[in-house]
DNA sequence: TGTTTTAGTAATCGAGTGATTACATAATGG
DNA sequence: CCATTATGTAATCACTCGATTACTAAAACA
């Protein structure tokens, strides 16, 4: 009865702003910056491309509206978990296929990119290494928390590389264990 | 007295072969597959173009012919050490600023590239995972050697984004205490 | 020497990218 | 109700990429 005809896009600034921000947030986390495409991004918000530099300049603005305000690691979320090593092994093995926003995804798979390198090292530094390593309140506290990023970033790229992601796997729990092991030789 | 004029490049296919071959190493190992160029290639190894295609058919058949066949962990070298965890941070706190080629690194840089990544899973997984699984001859063998290749990769990453290469740098010596207790963690 | 084959070059193609333009029209305010 | 502004659209620009083409000329061979 009401075939998809196109009609024109209702008029709401904030709404397609939002729109661009949401399409935004799921793409850069799934590519990562550079594979990520503006008109899959635009398309996927259901809007069009131009809008996106309408509103954030640029690719790279859209970046630093979406991805870089997102990633933290707070104080309450450190001072809550007693266990960083149980927390931090259920982060990576709870991951389903596809995941949401995840703004130190979206970060780790963005690294490479020359455009947001500059602006990615800052804020890993000032949002991420920074907050862990007070809370960790040790000696060789950097080290420590650079550590922990080190295996996060290494699982994920090695379970996209290889067989290892399906939840039904056996050796799935050899690998908590281990995982957790790890993390705990990077804290200790 | 004499000017650099375009002399024609001397024919010699097994020289241009070579040539082009070397050159990639370099530049696969130095910026991964998606961002290796194959005009920055030709342009290193001194070599039109056209060349480039001419003798490996493709940008894909070029990866095929310079880093797959590097990828091994051969068992005389692994039998030949006596402390695993010490050869690897050795291995990664000992890499200088401008790595030569190295396929490893070349192949982790290339793994999030969709053209390549179906032959680097074979690549890991038979020329790399299953030596080490073999050599560690333990339960979980191949849980052990994926999670030392997460910290290869994630300190290959870390390392780039952030200032931690400077080679002076007084924490380096923490970072290799820790690197190594990972490492162990990772194999015990 | 004359012919065929091989190696190398210059120019360009076609597809993809982020970005910009000129324009259409809905919404707003007098 | 009309003029102005804000919002959205279609077309296209400028650039980069890997790849291909048509051509030149050196080398190999008869």
């Amino acid at each position: 009865m009401c075939p998809e005809l196109d009609k024109p896009r209702k008029r709401d600034a904030d709404a397609t702003r939002n729109a661009i921000i949401e399409a935004a947030k799921l793409v850069f986390t799934d590519k990562g910056f550079d594979q990520a495409g503006t008109r899959e991004i635009a398309e996927k918000a259901g809007v069009n491309i131009a809008l996106i530099n309408r509103y954030f300049g640029s690719k790279e603005g859209l970046f630093k509206e979406t991805v870089i305000p997102a990633l933290s690691v707070s104080k309450e979320q450190l001072d809550s978990t007693d266990d960083l090593a149980e927390v931090l092994t259920a982060m990576l093995l709870g991951k389903p296929e596809e995941i949401g926003f995840d703004p130190i995804i979206a970060m780790l798979r963005s690294a490479s990119s020359e455009t947001v390198a500059p602006m990615l090292q800052d804020a890993l530094e000032q949002q991420i290494i920074q907050p862990l390593t007070d809370h960790l309140d040790a000696p060789d506290g950097r080290e420590r928390a650079s550590l922990l990023l080190m295996v996060f970033y290494g699982y994920d790229v090695l379970v996209r590389m290889m067989r290892l992601r399906s939840s039904d796997d056996p050796d799935r729990l050899a690998l908590e264990r281990r995982l957790k092991a790890v993390f705990r030789a990077a804290l200790a």
